[in-house]
RNA sequence: CGGGGCGUGGCGCAGUUUGGCUAGCGCGCCUGCCUUGGGAGCAGGAGGCCGGAGGUUCAAAUCCUCUCGCCCCGACCA
């Protein structure tokens, strides 16, 4: 390609719709422009990039038995309804209607269309197991669409979904993709660390996210350095505190006055108590009844945990007239004492002694609450946000905490889909079973958007030789200088011969401004050719990671960067 | 959806508070000269319904109302 030809319109300076690095270098480096908010359109630098990691994946999903299919974006209703999601998926999903009125939505995953694909020609065991993929648009409308690819409204994502017969056998399907996963980043220039995960509206309890470690991440990971336990801070297990030894005090239970005090703050601020001997009483709708959750005061409640405790369908916080009926105080006082709804507490709390909570009486708080003498509790159990330097739920030591951008997740479904939408087959006896399904998805856009984020400079992109939208590129200083032109034409097709993806950069332009395009978009290698090495018989090989440089002598520049390309930057020492 | 901010040539911004006469600057773009190992210089030039609609006024980028879009923080989510 020529640089001259090649529509790749960089920048000088930063659009200031970008914030984080990885969007600000993929526009000005001309690999994408924004349309809408949440979505872009790939220039050819960019979707270079982006088919080569679908490359990529489809190799180690083909590998792994996975088979690739082409489903319908515009998906309709019915399927939905069959799983219970086209209510519950909400305003996420887009939605749209055909000239005869049936509703259709964009798919925001592929669940459905699959089992209804498979329900209908899988029937026997003997087909099993059927891993199939596929690599194409998705669309969620975002409440907040943000950071470029990190999270659009449009994207492109992997999907591949097996269906086994027993447990045994998607567990096998589970990670034999775990694996490819593993595979998968590491091609593509990525350590992405394995972590356990909550798996949220799509069903199903085993699940491990991939997460890139940056800090532009929107997850929180925590992490055991001394056994390796991971997991998404949204999922990490609590660990029950050892009982404290010792009597606690046990001081009157009194009533105090605390006007405009209904944060944990104001309270521990105004009454010089520390937040830790604060009780949070929150007030749940869990299905439609009210209950509530009690957490120590510095700590966070962990919607996911309280939600499986409860076991229901629907969680949210109480409304402040729920919370005026329920407790009979405005939002800010309730507390555990007096309250009839069941009490479900965190751990934490039964270590707690004299705990302030409230009076559920407006401006009142109770001091010296006491567990057992003055309220009991329905359930303890791992309610709160687990955070960096708690104890591992694994071993002895401490957890850390990283900024995680999540690029994958394998799950296992289980038989919510096919019992849903009568996905089954027969064994060998002639039962009728459900599928047992797994989902593996991997966000193609976004990981090349952690790819940037782990691999650049000051001076721009800094790509993996497997992804690089081309290999090389070739910096004649000057195009007006023949001998450097024909120089530069001459290698330019001979590498493009041997297979090398090469730019030409014929622009009449001054090196510097080569120079800095060049590093921008990042091309691996570069062949700078000047009137001084030139005339020795020699051109410069530049390594764009290491900004290595050393002249070579002509007729070495395709065999050094044919063997670059083998084994790697680190090999041409 | 709550809070904050921003919409002025392709990009980055000034001008808006205190309406005023030809709407500016840097970068980029075009032409010519010159220059060629890290975003050169000189000269000339093109390009803007000031996001949109309505209103106030002799006069609106500037004031008022409504509206659309975008970004950030939060809540939420494979």
């Amino acid at each position: 390609m020529l640089m001259s030809q090649l529509y790749s319109p960089t920048l000088r300076e930063t659009p200031s719709e970008a914030e984080i690095i990885s969007h600000k270098l993929m526009l000005r480096a001309g690999l994408m422009r924004r349309s809408a908010a949440g979505m872009y359109a790939f220039l050819p630098l960019g979707l270079r990039v982006i088919r080569k990691v679908e490359q990529i994946i489809r190799e180690e999903m083909n590998a792994i038995e996975g088979q690739e299919v082409l489903l319908p974006i515009v998906q309709p209703a019915e399927l939905w309804e069959e799983s219970g999601r086209w209510g519950d998926y909400g305003d996420e999903m887009f939605r749209l209607k055909d000239r005869q009125g049936r509703q259709f939505c964009l798919g925001p995953t592929h669940e459905e269309i699959i089992t209804a694909l498979v329900r209908s020609e899988v029937r026997s065991y003997r087909q099993l197991p059927l891993r199939l993929y596929q690599i194409q648009n998705k669309y969620r409308d975002e409440m907040r669409p943000r950071f470029g690819l990190m999270r659009g409204r449009e994207f492109i994502m992997k999907d591949m979904y097996s269906f086994d017969r027993d447990d045994e056998a998607l567990d096998q399907s589970y990670w034999a993709a775990y694996h490819a996963y593993e595979r998968i980043f590491q091609r593509c220039g990525v350590e992405a660390h394995p972590v356990e995960a909550d798996s949220g509206a799509i069903g199903g309890d085993v699940t491990h996210e991939f997460m890139v470690l940056a800090d532009s991440g929107e997850d929180l990971v925590l992490f055991c350095p001394s056994c390796g336990y991971a997991a998404n801070a949204e999922r990490a297990e609590g660990v029950p505190p050892a009982k404290v030894g010792g009597a606690p005090a046990m001081k009157a239970l009194t009533k105090v006055h605390t006007p405009q005090a209904s944060t944990i703050e104001q309270i521990s601020a105004f009454l010089g108590v520390n937040p830790e001997d604060c009780i949070k009483t929150l007030l749940y709708l869990a299905d439609g009844k009210p209950v509530a959750a009690l957490i120590r005061g510095d700590h966070n409640l962990n919607e996911i945990k309280l939600r499986k405790t409860l076991e229901c369908e629907t969680l949210e916080l109480a409304d402040d007239d729920t919370i005026l009926a329920t407790t009979g105080a405005p939002v800010g006082f309730a507390g555990p004492v007096g309250l009839s709804i069941p009490l479900y507490a965190d751990y934490a709390i039964q270590n707690m002694a004299d705990a302030v909570v409230g009076a559920n009486e407006g401006d009142h708080h109770l001091i010296h609450a006491n567990l057992d003498r003055d309220f009991a509790v329905t359930l303890f159990a791992d309610l709160r946000e687990t955070e960096p330097g708690d104890p591992c739920p694994r071993c002895v030591g401490t957890l850390e905490g990283a900024r995680g951008i999540e690029v994958g997740q394998v799950f296992k479904l289980g038989t919510k889909y096919s019992r849903a939408m009568g996905a089954t087959f027969l064994d060998e006896s002639g039962a009728e079973k459900p599928v047992i399904m797994g989902c593996y998805g991997i966000g193609v856009g976004r990981t090349v958007a952690a790819v940037i984020e782990k691999n650049h400079d000051q001076d721009g992109i800094i790509w993996p030789l497997a992804i690089a939208p081309y290999q090389v590129i070739i910096v004649p200083v000057s195009m007006k200088d023949e001998a450097q032109a024909q120089a530069a034409r001459k290698l330019y097709q001979e590498l493009k011969a041997a297979g090398v993806e090469v730019v030409l950069d014929d622009r009449d332009e001054r090196p510097g401004v080569k120079f800095k395009d060049a590093d921008l978009i990042g091309f691996p290698l570069r062949v700078t050719i000047g009137s001084r090495s030139l005339e020795q018989g020699e051109m410069e090989i530049v390594l764009r990671r290491t900004k290595e440089k050393r002249n070579v002598p002509i007729s070495q520049v395709l065999p050094d960067i044919e063997t670059i390309l083998k084994d790697g930057e680190s090999s041409w020492v």
